[in-house]
DNA sequence: GTTAGCACTCCACTAACACGAGTGCTAACA
DNA sequence: TGTTAGCACTCGTGTTAGTGGAGTGCTAAC
């Protein structure tokens, strides 16, 4: 059985009209509220196809049908594309650009606006990365009805740029490190060897010679075990403060992940008994479920190119996911540091209603940390 | 009316039990499962007493008692009372005490197991406080099947304790800043005019000299105005890092707050339905409004001294935590550093179990961190 | 002051039933 | 051959009525 335009139409008004109203869908509701001018009859026969193909399926007999996940796909990757041909049109055509641009720009200028007030209330703090992303997390989740995630930008590779050792006291040493894309950690360092300004100068002279550049991968046993050597006497030391620079690298590929609006789950029958919302109260709440997906760039999703990835039901791999899509999209803060920032709801979603928050919100995102550089 | 000692073992009885069942007692339950010895028809008439006092209600007529707040107010005054006398007891006598700490400590061995293993996986890694406390609240959450929430450690009143500018790039600063209790913060600044080894010397030296061991409330716009003058043309830029540097300092103020085991309020039907539950999780998500209870000395509250602080209900005066109840412990980092552990239940829980966890987890992270010193 | 007895209340649970939305199938129609 | 009307059937939802049991308050007797 091939899927010709007909059951095309009837599978999208179908979805469509369950993502309004949440119910199983009738055939008698499908011929009375489309343009296609079919009697509820042709519909169900259509329909007992469609459910035949694997599109669509009834929670029990003389129920409506409700789309599967592979229905979901369909509509999905249909939106996306007629989403992104829109758009080749718009940069083809400067002139009709501007014109769907403006057909966008209330709402675009309405976030920006909140964007901004939103950063002004620490206008004249200085404004802080992590706030900003709380900020826009949070208006996020609160436009769309949906649970909101985003992440710190992150480097893909961890390259070292810069140490620096200050003493803080007899017994302490602070260690800055700054890695690619200016991120910065610091450990406390607890000392036994008496120290001067003078050794400290030097050392600090040595990691930076030997150990800039390089990533977490290549700072191995092997390496301060010579590095330890040029130290001499300092040599203990020395690897014990490579030791902690190893560790700080490595704490700093724990990607930091915000959420907000994990309430809204309640908002959707299908996410909330107690032991569905406990279980993704816990994936949220824990985060590192979350770091698989904050972290894939789907390079081989079928959405690639766009920025905008989607997750529909298992495809998260996610167990407490199970009912739920969720949708991410990217965002740069410095070239080639980048983080994520994603939805998630129900699988009956406003997919395209999401993918427009997202993509402003990128866009915003982009503009407002280029500007900064 | 008064509250005679009969009257107190019943509302005991009452409290006892239905924090074990979850269901209203009825005169017969006490009658028969008590030493008290007395019908059902004269419990009955002591109850009637009580609600009038105000320590037990019916939820409806012909419903037994549930306790109020006052009630279990009253409850764990008592039961703080005698922990803190037999303390004392414990003390004044080293025989018995360790005999009573026998007693407890199979519980306490359990636990400081989970907590030393909880950390080996860490072993060889630089053991970091933040990841020391994620464990530990992680576990508590799971031994008690409460909601349990940690804050970082936190200097009471932040001063400067040192600063250092390090230059990253041409148009980069980073400003580290360390505080009373070695509670670092990084931030980077955008600077437009050249910069050289030399001037950077003259500016750290200038800070340090000028700021070092005052608060926030100390560095105001007065004193920026004069160090801006002594750093001559360099007046503009050091004014801006001043800034920087408050804004630093301020948003260590921000106290950073983990939480573990939200879902485990879906462990009790009286918070599980949807508009209580998401408020909670809003809480327990957004946390601006636990700090409150979380920096709370506790100096004027009834259990002050012990370090455990008990809320009941309305007393956290945080709306979605009318129907829960709170108690809090302190553990110290450093000298005058603190920081706060809690649990977040129903207003029936375990109030003898929880407190006895608390005090064994502030127990076992006050030696650890105190050996660390 | 304590207790047994009794009438009364009210929730929780179950069974029965009607209703309505939706289906699949068949037969007729264009 | 595709489309449509009609019809019997299914199944979840909501309503109603009825029953049982736990618990109370009150009264009267001990």
């Amino acid at each position: 059985m091939e899927l010709d335009i007909r059951k095309k139409k009837i599978l999208q008004a179908i979805i469509k009209n369950y993502l309004e109203t949440g119910e199983p869908v009738g055939s008698r509701t499908i011929s009375k509220y489309t343009d296609l001018e079919l009697s509820a009859a042709t519909i169900r026969n259509e329909m007992a196809d469609l459910e035949e193909m694997g599109y669509i399926f009834q929670p029990h007999t003389s129920a409506g049908r409700i789309p599967t996940d592979a229905g979901y796909r369909l509509y999905v990757d249909d939106m996306l594309q007629s989403r992104t041909e829109e758009l080749n049109e718009m940069s083809a055509d400067l002139k009709n650009r501007s014109e769907l641009l403006e057909s966008r720009s209330e709402l675009l200028e309405r976030r920006e606006e909140e964007l901004d007030t939103a950063q002004s209330n620490v206008a004249d703090r200085v404004e802080r990365i992590e706030s900003v992303l709380k900020d826009v997390v949070k208006m996020l989740a609160n436009n769309t009805n949906y649970t909101s995630v985003i992440s710190m930008p992150q480097a893909n590779r961890n390259k070292l740029k810069f140490v620096q050792l200050t003493q803080i006291d007899e017994k302490k040493l602070l260690c800055t490190v700054v890695l690619e894309g200016n991120i910065v950690k610091n450990e406390m360092i607890r000392i036994d060897t008496d120290m001067d300004q003078q050794i400290l100068l030097r050392l600090n002279l040595l990691l930076n010679n030997t150990l800039n550049g390089l990533t977490l991968q290549e700072i191995n046993f092997d390496m301060a075990a010579r590095i330890a050597e040029q130290a001499e006497q300092y040599g203990p030391l020395v690897s014990d403060i490579i030791n902690h620079i190893a560790a700080t690298i490595g704490s700093a590929d724990g990607i930091e992940i915000f959420t907000s609006g994990a309430r809204n789950i309640f908002r959707y029958p299908e996410l909330s008994d107690s032991m569905r919302a406990g279980e993704l109260i816990s994936t949220l709440e824990e985060k590192e479920l979350l770091t698989e997906l904050m972290t894939d760039t789907g390079e081989e999703s079928p959405d690639a190119g766009t920025g905008i990835q989607v997750y529909i039901g298992q495809e998260t791999s996610v167990s407490s996911m199970k009912d739920c899509s969720m949708i991410t999209a990217t965002y740069e803060f410095e070239k080639g540091v980048y983080g994520k920032i994603g939805i998630i709801g129900p699988k009956r979603m406003d997919y395209e209603k999401v993918v427009d928050a997202l993509n402003d919100v990128t866009d915003s995102l982009d503009r407002k940390f280029s500007k900064k550089r």
